[in-house]
DNA sequence: TAGTTAAAGCAAAGAAGATTGCTTTATGGT
DNA sequence: ACCATAAAGCAATCTTCTTTGCTTTAACTA
């Protein structure tokens, strides 16, 4: 490797958390289990639940952006960077997107209380999720117009 | 690293070539660099050419479907996570991505000289190309019918 | 055919990550 | 306060990738 961009070692993320490498090495097989139990720990900390404002277009819309604002940090983005990468095609499913499934299924729960016709859960997962995390990840704009334009998108798909 | 799973290195790539590692460190400056050159040139290749039914509806799925069996080739798998992981900030454009920009133009341009409703080509790409990748990288279940289902809901949002 | 140049192979040296045994420090219980 | 256990640090070693000088092969030209 050559460019100092990224390059995520044991001994790299030692020197930076200010503790010996062999720790590392000890309490994780290998960086990808080490990078795969943060970005879980970060990315789904309980202070993201679904908004609940008593429309689905405006949780979904608050949803995107928030989720829009949070993926577009550099931190975000290296983190989704290195968890694409270490995947190996073992892995089954990922904390990360059972979280976004689960709020998202709650939104549309309250939704269809309320008598709105909603999407389904995947779709939203599938129209909202998939791609803003596109977006990021190959690096195109991601902003709150773009978050809104998405919610409106996939509404439209059941009116 | 560990698991034999990936661990893409020049060493290796070279063995499996059947050359010397020199001449590939000579020719490239990282892995990643050549990754980008090999799976650009295999994910553009000219063979994949916009389908052309006379219905926006078959041309998109087709279309999906092709891209859907190629990118679920474990190959194919490796370059997305290889080039996810390779591409740094600075970056701008996947020339892969605008191939698949350039044939949804060029099937939604058709479908409206015939006078279909059509979605723009970026609700394409985010729409059908962000999900069916969305679903490879986190190693959701890709097939037909889900290609099918993706190509449905974005023409329905034109409805 | 001989000569020149570019690319590929070879081999040795260098650098960085990964692994392991042992020592030290810290924590909790008696 | 003492002991026991576990975690963290240290240091030496091993493996692997990376780099570089030199040789060899190949292709193209005079």
């Amino acid at each position: 490797m050559g460019e100092g961009a990224d390059k995520i070692t044991f001994p790299v993320i030692a020197e930076r958390a200010g503790v010996n490498p062999t720790t590392l090495y000890r309490r994780w097989d290998n960086v990808n289990a080490l990078l795969e139990e943060v970005a879980v720990a970060a990315l789904t900390r309980d202070g993201e639940s679904a908004p609940d404002t008593g429309s689905l277009e405006q949780d979904l819309t608050e949803w995107a952006d928030i989720i829009a604002r949070d993926i577009t940090r550099p931190e975000r983005v290296r983190y989704l960077r290195a968890m694409v990468a270490a995947r190996a095609e073992t892995v089954s499913n990922c904390p990360v997107t059972e979280t976004r499934r689960d709020q998202a299924s709650e939104m549309v729960r309250r939704a269809r209380e309320r008598g709105e016709t909603a999407p389904t859960a995947s779709q939203i997962l599938d129209h909202v999720i998939a791609p803003l995390y596109y977006h990021v990840v190959f690096a195109l704009q991601v902003d709150p117009e773009y978050a809104r334009r998405l919610v409106r998108d996939v509404l439209a798909m059941v009116r």
